[in-house]
DNA sequence: CGCGACATGTAAGCAGTTACATGATTAT
DNA sequence: ATAATCATGTAACTGCTTACATGTCGCG
């Protein structure tokens, strides 16, 4: 599907910037929704390249450090917004090792459910109180035609997300230890 | 991780089975959270058995059809009991594509922006009503040491999630309408 | 001068998908 | 008969992770 390709000439087209800051974006703000390492950006941005979809100037940090700073061209504009309007089908429910391991449930000793959940509960509230502390910077809705706009929604979406795990967690310490 | 290799001695755990019936289980019951393609699954059912964590006996099927039912092992057993005690670092939030693609939000035409959202919402409303309609068959909370259980706990999970999406979705598309 | 961040690449290997390939059984 | 399902395998390819590899810049 060249997500990933997507995923950059959608960050190109909010600003132009070079390898590394795209590392960086991907660390942070696209954090929630993707990921990619820096041994995947860089052999992705020579292929876009050779496409023709970014192209990039030269630039020195310092005295002699060479970055490329990369921009998208208007053919890469093109292919982004055709990708934005794609009707895409549903995927598949993504995979979860801990959904997995708990449909075993049965297996474990009644000790090992509690902990397992319990553990698990923890990592999810401090994900949580994390994503919480993120969405301060929000003190209302953004302009919807501000690259804020799409932040706001996704991390709102988080933040929902983790609530609901984290009430779906407690729910079943609570039925391990109800009846 | 070799998941995919715990998922299968969990299920032969449960039940001794053929590799199609594997195929069929990651279908319906563990859809939710894994999947396989019997691309995947034939091989991996090999390497186990050379593993020494499963073993099959040749069953007949009509008059000539050779199929293998597998069965898990002592050494299965242990490996698989070992499993599901590891306490398991939270995995980073999985990829989406549909999160990434409203990201970039403020890069979409209005129309473009409802669409999206509208469409996804209708496939998440099919989708709760689906696992709704699967949770039917629960009348009350399975006992914890009957296989039962974690499918309950799990599919619990499934229709919260899914429930919280749509929740997520109605309230962006409230916002698109609203200001 | 040393450390952490900046900056860019390649290589090996694993997990998973799609496609290729074959054949038997069962229900209509 | 014929179509759907049962049943088992391999091959090519994509996407991603981990490790290897190198060098500069800015701050204390």
């Amino acid at each position: 599907m060249r997500t990933l390709k997507y995923a950059i000439l959608g960050l190109l087209n909010q600003q132009q910037m070079t390898g590394y800051d795209l590392m960086k974006q991907f660390e942070s703000a696209l954090n929630e929704f993707w990921s990619a390492n820096h041994s995947q950006i860089y052999p992705e941005l020579k292929k876009l390249t050779e496409e023709g979809l970014i192209s990039y100037e030269i630039a020195i940090s310092g005295t002699v450090l060479e970055k490329k700073l990369y921009t998208i061209t208007l053919a890469g504009k093109q292919a982004f917004e055709e990708w934005l309007k794609k009707e895409e089908v549903l995927d598949a429910t993504p995979k979860d090792v801990f959904r997995l391991r708990l449909f075993f449930a049965s297996a474990m000793t009644p000790q090992t459910r509690l902990q397992q959940l319990q553990l698990h509960l923890e990592q999810h509230q401090q994900r949580l109180a994390h994503l919480k502390k993120n969405s301060e910077k929000f003190s209302e809705v953004p302009a919807q035609d501000s690259t804020d706009f799409g932040d706001y929604l996704v991390l709102m979406g988080a933040v929902m997300r983790e609530e609901t795990t984290c009430n779906w967690l407690q729910k079943c310490i609570d039925i391990l230890k109800g009846s």
